[in-house]
DNA sequence: GTCTATAGCACGATAGAC
DNA sequence: GTCTATCGTGCTATAGAC
């Protein structure tokens, strides 16, 4: 790997920690450059201005962390199923980078128009719908109670996004994050025991 | 009331919606003072700096919107109670001034930890506790199953939090929020139907 | 690809006249 | 209580030497 690709990385993570941190306005050009180690100036030999390493922290918000193959087969099993998807999700929660990263997007949620449309879509949808494929298989099976897939994928994931909130604030100020360890699972516990049927 | 009241509460009201919509860092006490109508040195002549005028805005995202007399009593008739209360969410999670407060909440959250131990304490304790104490005696009545009060509070109001998101958020862009406005009363009925005997 | 130097602007805040 | 004027600082970004 260049040695250009290197300090264009370190650009890029210092600029994480800090919008994480104290925002996109708080991290300045100079502060990053600090962070890595050079000037100001030469952060513009990697990127054309400031608003360029936004979008491309924005590009990493929504890469898939995990993929869901054979979701039609494996809802046939219902709970597991739900116990899998959580699994990811906690992975993916308690990921350090993926943190910042969960910060960088609450910070700058209201700020920017594009980070709030990939939210809605990205980050929304792709969940929604491959739960409500999900759902939509157990209530053929007859697993769980017959209602609409898409509200019910909705209910299974809005707390987990509240959770994650829960977390990262708890986190942030270095409390005790116990509480919240078995948060996850007891969701899932709780949804099912709400939708089994039997 | 004095005139000196007046501006004061322009200039927070000014303040209140620049940082909705540019954060406390993009609201710049120039940008206050030309809302307001007077230049920037007069605007300290009614808050000590820029923060005081933030602390004073925090105070006001957490003055408790409705009180709710009487919980044991209603909760007794189960999920008119549930309904009650979500009228009651909807009210302040549709009005104006609340929904830019919302939004101060959400861009300021991971920048102070005054807003962020608030919220954690004000905002989600305070509705937990009352909803936990409502469904304890629905669990007693024996209208809905067994299970930790407390959790369940959590479950009932997690999704919320997370409606009212996704409402800020497409109003925020104009977008239309007619698939939004009977999100709330839908999770209501699903809750219900979650939890109910028989 | 990094440096020094600098332009040009916006920021929070203060001093002092009225 | 508001004004004009100003200070010192930090900001994004560019020019040009090495």
């Amino acid at each position: 790997m260049p040695k250009q690709e290197n300090t264009k990385q370190k650009i890029v993570e210092a600029a994480i920690d800090l919008i994480a941190e104290q925002g996109y306005k708080g991290a300045s050009v100079r502060k990053i450059a600090r962070a890595v180690g050079i000037r100001e100036s030469a952060i513009y030999n990697h990127y054309e201005n400031k608003e360029a390493i936004l979008k491309s922290i924005i590009g990493q918000i929504f890469e898939t962390p995990f993929e869901m193959k054979e979701i039609e087969e494996k809802a046939k099993r219902g709970k597991p199923f739900l116990r899998e998807f959580i699994v990811a999700y906690k992975l993916v929660a308690f990921d350090k980078k993926k943190e910042k990263l969960f910060r960088v997007l609450i910070n700058e949620l209201f700020q920017n128009r594009a980070l709030r449309e990939s939210f809605l879509q990205e980050f929304h949808q792709k969940d929604i719908k491959r739960l409500s494929q999900a759902f939509f298989v157990m209530m053929q099976e007859g697993l769980i109670r017959s209602d609409d897939p898409m509200f019910m994928a909705q209910e299974f994931l809005a707390p987990l996004f509240y959770f994650r909130l829960q977390l990262s604030l708890t986190k942030i100020d270095k409390q005790s994050t116990t509480a919240l360890s078995t948060i996850f699972e007891r969701h899932v516990d709780f949804f099912w025991e709400s939708v089994k049927i039997g």
